[in-house]
DNA sequence: CATAAAATGAGTGGATCCACTCATTGTAAA
DNA sequence: TTTACAATGAGTGGATCCACTCATTTTATG
């Protein structure tokens, strides 16, 4: 049902345990640690959709975990939530002003934990929700990317650049009828068919590709 | 430089006027009002980047102020911070569980407020950066949209969403002709040239006009 | 009403895209 | 060394796209 994972980061162990054993209660996937070092490692791991944190840490602090996640670029929509017993109204501030999403401080029940936690789930998922329409129409293809051959792959990426037909053929020093042929052969392996279908397909895959990952994109798919 | 718009809802008279007057010597637009209702409409029209709502409010509250808001569906990235003097566990936690973005306890310095002002922002920014790229791409000839007629909006907005010529035609009950004739003359109004140039324009736009605001676009830019 | 702009439709021509078949060459794996 | 696949190129045909010109009708707008 939930795949939500959330990362628990808490040096005291038993307060730990704790927090872990609720989250899972409640339906949550959790993986916890105890230091900050450690904390980042796994997030960049598992990619986690949320991150507790506590401030106070042996070794390199709540606030550095912060920052040093916040660089990571696939965790650009990661929500942050602190977790302290410093309850001082200028390490709130300062807990708030870096970027952070929520500010827990201890002691803390376990409603209000969750209803951190369910607080920020329904903030990340309602920014994202036109954004899954787009995935859905290229996730179904997206595989099929896999069959595709070397050459096919710099065709489509030319493709989604805007070039046409000719213009590939200039660029790759080979025939035009060769990239009609490799255009016919994409669209097959792609299940696509019709005028645009093609063209419309790389734009589509284009986009989505800005929004996620990487800058120069399709040819680094895969080597075949 | 700046051109952040915030949004302060204070039915203090003092408060808001100290609050609008800080804001703005920072450099940032600022509009006001006293009333939660007044504040929704304001919200609606001027569409600000920041609200900073009092929760205690005649009429109707900041927590009724911040559900509706958050209904509207132009105001998905508007960030929302609560103002009040209520500093009780509760409140506070009772109002970050509803989604807000940060919380702010009557008295606090102007520092306090500025600092979580540009936290907000920085966090909306960092979302919406490589967005910008994009942006650059569509933004000089997307003022050139206001040029196309009523019937060429039609036509261009059923190209984005993947209709060919023959199956606008019948859409829209004219000849295929009449479609090449207005694809024609709306390629010329953009300054697009060559095959694929149209669908690609087209095509980029929708995805900027997902990313950003309407549901079903282009169609409602203009009556002409 | 008169003029301008918008909408509709047609003719022509060229370029590109899409889909099928077929053939040759190179390359890598069984 | 077969076998399979990748890459290259060609032939044919149809559909669509793009760009130009021209004409008719409808719809504002002064």
């Amino acid at each position: 049902m939930n795949n939500t994972l959330i990362l628990v980061i808490e040096d005291e162990k038993a307060l730990r345990e704790n927090i872990s054993e609720i989250i899972a209660h409640y339906g949550f996937r959790v993986i916890s640690t105890s230091t900050g070092e450690e904390g980042i490692r796994m997030a960049l791991e598992f990619i986690p959709d949320i991150i507790i944190c506590d401030i106070m840490l042996p070794g390199i602090d709540g606030f550095e975990v912060f920052t040093r996640v916040k660089q990571i670029p696939q965790l650009p929509a990661t929500a942050f939530i602190f977790l302290t017993a410093k309850s001082t109204r200028s390490d709130t501030r300062m807990g708030m002003n870096m970027g952070a999403d929520d500010y827990l401080t201890k002691p803390f029940t376990k409603e209000e934990l969750i209803n951190s936690i369910r607080a920020r789930l329904e903030k990340l998922s309602k920014k994202s929700k036109h954004q899954l329409e787009k995935d859905e129409l290229i996730e179904a293809t997206l595989e099929k990317l896999t069959s595709l051959t070397k050459t096919e792959r710099k065709v489509l990426n030319a493709i989604s650049e805007g070039y046409t037909t000719p213009q590939i053929a200039q660029k790759l020093f080979v025939s035009k009828k060769t990239i009609e042929n490799h255009r016919v052969n994409i669209s097959r392996k792609l299940n696509l068919s019709g005028p645009n279908s093609l063209i419309s397909f790389a734009l589509r895959l284009r986009m989505q590709h800005l929004d996620n990952d990487s800058p120069d994109s399709l040819t680094s798919t895969a080597s075949n």
